[in-house]
RNA sequence: GCCGCUGUGGUGGAAUUGGUAGACACAACAGACUUAAAAUCUGUCGGGCAUUAGCCCGUGCCGGUUCGAUUCCGGCCAGCGGCACCA
């Protein structure tokens, strides 16, 4: 169906104008891709949801920025990809399946029909043809296939692993599930629990993931910064410290590892974890040890509340050998020291280090100065350690030696002593896959009744999750069902096992399967994978920054060293968008309890200076409390559903609003005025479309007869184009780049059209307009560009470019400042050199006001900026 | 606690490489149109002094570098994100 410009409506009408594109692009099937030669590919990825129910804010920003970025691509020419589909395990379909007495399988299928249906409504240019669902068996197979591959190149282990753990419910509970250290159905104090767990050996992969970073020029610097610091590169010394009073049953030495033996002459104490093999065997004739092992299991196993919490220890009465002065330091046991880093055991310095600085002064342990710092001055150690480095003092032979020359010396020497080895260490730690828990995929392996493991082969996998249970609101139902773990390996008896994956394992890969998705005879198929291969952006929320885009990073690079890639990273270019955020309100109910009101329900009065003063219920007039604005979420009811928002007022608003309101790396703060302002300017464009198109034939410009008024006109066409390619292509500030398209449409605005030039002028305007909007207004740009009387759809037009010609100016204005403050403007012509400029500066009335009395030591002229004299 | 980010008018934000602080919007106020309201259009809009010009102050706080700092450096304060089983 094709409009003539007769036919376009005088009045902007959302919903008629969104359906009839939707209708076109779903008729001619127009964001299927497929691999071709002749044009070069963009891969345009935003993060996949959780099918949560219904869509959110959050989704409509993150989807937008990817829809706009792709559809602007697709204008530049290039062959474009993408696609969408289902982060579809996790919790909390299991919660959801409790409380609506259901199944998560269900659950999850209708979550994911209705907002498919709402990314349509949306506009979003989906190749739906490659859509996936990672609870599907044709998903999950491959990865449970890929970690057989891993188990057997020796990249997949078992260890024990400490989970949270509710002895009530005999269950094991997710770190949110853990409410003040309590469980959140039974409030019983939650403990901690070692059980055997898969492990992946991401560290194997530590120097890679991190040196790799560098060649990520396109990802914002503080993520790559926060890689960098959670794998945490650090070179050290690892120490082995001899039992003065050896224990019974337990070992005679023990390793610690640092990353200052500068310091190690000042170690008066060393610090074991509780469950250090040591700390074990002396607790059997120590009862307050053994208490405050016991004590220890209750401990939070998150690392934000280790680090806040009091720090506390036993001395367990071991006495450990210095490896250098043979000097007898007490061996404490201490609750901040973990089994699970490094060796389980910390020497401490407490004149160098502030941890062991404090806990020293709360259990009165001597704190001994070695380093003093290498100015000279003396240092107050009453009341904070001092962590810099400089020179060694009461360090023996190695007194006078530089922190950097001590390090080299005292490894060498524990080197040669055979009491220690340089070490590289990181804060990586290998990646616990294994969850308790019933919606994920099955870990794909068999226990004989040896013992012995084996993985599932190709021939039997998937191993299928059973989608018709029943959910008993605590237990996993694959565990439950002592018949679904029984198995059979090469004819004998085995047990499955009855773990899920991490649903980190699906998401981190889903960005490959995406191309070739229907593939049932691999993983990936190669070809298909590196035509689109590596992502050419990726959209997604700044929360993911470490985690999911560093196991993404690694499993690419497992993918490619099984052969399915060639190449080194996912994702060339990375862009984080910020949370979308609302006004919170509430009111207090007679217990005292906040109530929380939607920003829907609430009226706002401003006074004569546009400040708020009182907000009223909507319904009643009530006045309600205003508590600030935060993340739109369930728990302050502050959530708005982009639903009602595209009932009222259609989609292409709700786009335009998203990527105006802010830049998309920041936050963005909901106003339902300002969505009124985003739906006001379409309207005023599509008007002045109309009228124009009404106005008939245009004849074709004459560039060598235009006014100063149509040159002028012309210049703002082309700077703004110029402006706006600027802000889609490199800068993504897609808030300026609406700005500038604002501001020549003001300027159109303005434009008094008499002759047929004038005419001309205001359609190349008008054009340039179309097309810079469409990919953010796709619907209404689809729409306006039809009515001007074009043949194939906007989608596919190109990109407007700017008319070098039609940018360049006569006249330059020049600030003029003096002592840096700005005292005149001048109208200079462009031409004009700095010598003249200079005197003109010089010359003008004001300038002489501020330099009158005062010598001109120096004039600096920026050209085509500012001259700035210098006067005293 | 550790790592990272953010802080600019009444509000969202702009100022891209150190060069005119407040573009573009929202709100508010005034006016036009209207029987009226809505819608639309026009104007004003950081604070203070002066109302013509112009001057002083001002980008979370304190200090520094520079001819010139919202931008760079050092030290604080506040808010947000992540911290390995929420996704």
């Amino acid at each position: 169906m094709t409009l003539s410009p007769s036919d376009m409506e005088e009045h902007y009408q959302p919903h008629q104008i969104e359906s009839e594109a939707q209708q076109f692009w779903e008729a001619n099937d127009s964001f299927a891709a497929s691999e071709r030669s002749d044009q070069e590919k963009f891969y345009c990825l935003s993060m996949f949801p959780y099918p949560s129910g219904r869509l959110h804010m959050g989704h409509v920003r993150n989807y937008t920025i990817g829809d706009v970025i792709a559809r602007y691509q697709r204008m530049r020419g290039k062959n474009v990809l993408q696609p969408m589909g289902w982060d579809a395990f996790g919790l909390p379909a299991e919660n959801a399946a409790i409380k609506n007495k259901t199944a998560p399988a269900p659950w999850t299928y209708e979550n994911i029909d209705y907002m498919k249906g709402q990314l349509k409504r949306l506009g979003f240019g989906y190749d739906w043809n490659r859509e996936l669902a990672t609870c599907k068996p044709d998903y999950y197979k491959w990865e449970q296939w890929f970690f057989t591959q891993l188990y057997e190149k020796g990249l997949v282990y078992k260890k024990m692993a400490t989970v949270n753990w509710c002895p009530n419910d005999a269950t094991v509970l997710a770190n949110e599930q853990v409410e003040d250290g309590r469980c959140w159905r039974c409030d019983t104090i939650v403990e901690r629990k070692e059980l055997p767990q898969w492990f992946v050996k991401i560290t194997a992969y530590a120097d890679e993931l991190l040196a790799d970073l560098d060649k990520l020029e396109h990802w914002p610097e503080q993520v790559k910064a926060m890689q960098r610091n959670w794998i945490g590169r650090s070179e050290g010394v690892q120490i082995t410290f001899k039992v003065a009073n050896p224990v019974a049953g337990a070992p005679e030495a023990f390793r610690v590892y640092t990353t200052r033996p500068d310091t190690l002459m000042g170690v008066t104490y060393v610090g074991i974890a509780s469950g250090h093999p040591l700390a074990k065997a002396a607790a059997a004739d120590n009862p307050a040890l053994a208490a405050f092992i016991g004590q220890c299991k209750s401990n939070a196993v998150t690392e934000a509340e280790m680090a806040t919490m009091e720090k506390l220890g036993v001395d367990t009465g071991i006495r450990a050998i210095h490896p250098v002065t043979g000097r007898e330091v007490p061996v404490w046991a201490a609750n901040f020291v973990l089994m699970d880093y490094g060796t389980g055991a910390v020497m401490a310095v407490p004149a160098h280090d502030q941890r062991d600085f404090e806990f020293a002064t709360r259990f009165g342990l001597p704190i001994e100065q070695v380093i003093a710092p290498a100015n000279g001055e003396t240092v107050d150690l009453t009341a904070a350690a001092f962590t810099d480095k400089g020179v060694l003092v009461n360090s023996g032979q190695f007194d006078g030696l530089s922190s950097d020359a001590a390090f080299n010396a005292i490894a060498d020497y524990l080197i040669s002593a055979g009491k220690g080895e340089r070490q590289v260490n990181y804060r990586l730690r290998d990646w616990g896959v294994s969850r308790q828990r019933y919606w994920g995929t099955p870990i794909p392996m068999r226990y004989l009744d040896d013992g012995s493991e084996v993985p599932v082969p190709l021939a039997d996998l998937p191993v299928l999750l059973p989608e018709d249970v029943e959910m008993d609101g605590v237990h996993s139902p694959i565990k439950a069902d002592p018949q679904w773990a029984k198995t059979t390996h090469n004819g004998q008896p085995a047990t499955r096992e009855t773990d899920t994956f991490d649903t980190f394992m699906e998401s981190s890969w889903y960005y490959a399967r995406y191309c070739s998705p229907q593939c049932d005879d691999q993983m990936l198929n190669p070809e298909q994978a590196n035509y689109w291969l590596p992502v050419d952006q990726y959209i997604g929320g700044i929360e993911h920054a470490v985690m999911h885009l560093l196991y993404s990073r690694f499993f690419h690079k497992l993918l490619r060293d099984a052969g399915l890639v060639n190449s080194d990273e996912p994702f060339k270019r990375l862009l984080c968008q910020g949370m979308v955020l609302a006004d919170t309100y509430f009111k207090t109910d007679d217990k005292g309890v906040k109530q929380w009101i939607a920003p829907t329900e609430v009226d706002s009065e401003f006074d004569d200076k546009g400040r708020l003063i009182r907000a009223t219920l909507k319904a009643t007039g009530e006045v309600v409390e205003q508590a600030g604005m935060s993340k739109m979420s369930k728990s302050r009811n502050n959530g708005i559903d982009p639903q009602d928002l595209i009932n009222q007022y259609g989609a292409d608003t709700i786009r335009l609003y998203t990527m105006f309101a802010a830049p998309p790396e920041q936050t963005l703060e909901w106003s339902e005025s300002a969505v009124e302002g985003a739906n006001r300017f379409l309207r005023r464009f599509w008007k002045q479309a109309a009228e124009h198109i009404a106005g008939g034939d245009v004849p074709d410009l004459n560039l060598n007869a235009l006014t100063k008024e149509q040159k002028d006109l012309r210049r703002k066409v082309h700077e703004t184009i110029s402006k706006v390619s600027d802000d889609f292509e490199r800068r993504l500030t897609f808030n300026t780049a609406i700005a500038a398209i604002m501001e020549l449409n003001n300027a159109i605005n303005r434009f008094p059209v008499n002759t047929d030039q004038d005419r001309a002028v205001m359609r190349e305007a008008i054009e340039a307009i179309t097309l810079m909007l469409a990919p953010i207004v796709p619907h209404t740009m689809h729409s306006i560009w039809q009515a001007l009387g074009h043949v194939g759809p906007v989608l596919d037009a190109s990109w407007p470019m700017a008319d070098a010609d039609a940018l360049k100016k006569d006249a330059l204005t020049l600030v003029v400042q003096v002592n840096g403050k700005v005292r005149a403007k001048l109208e200079v012509a462009a031409t004009l050199d700095n010598e003249s400029i200079e005197k003109l500066a010089l010359a003008h009335e004001n300038v002489c006001k501020f330099t009158d009395g005062l010598t001109v030591r120096k004039v600096i002229v920026i050209p085509g900026k500012l001259v700035n004299i210098v006067a005293n």
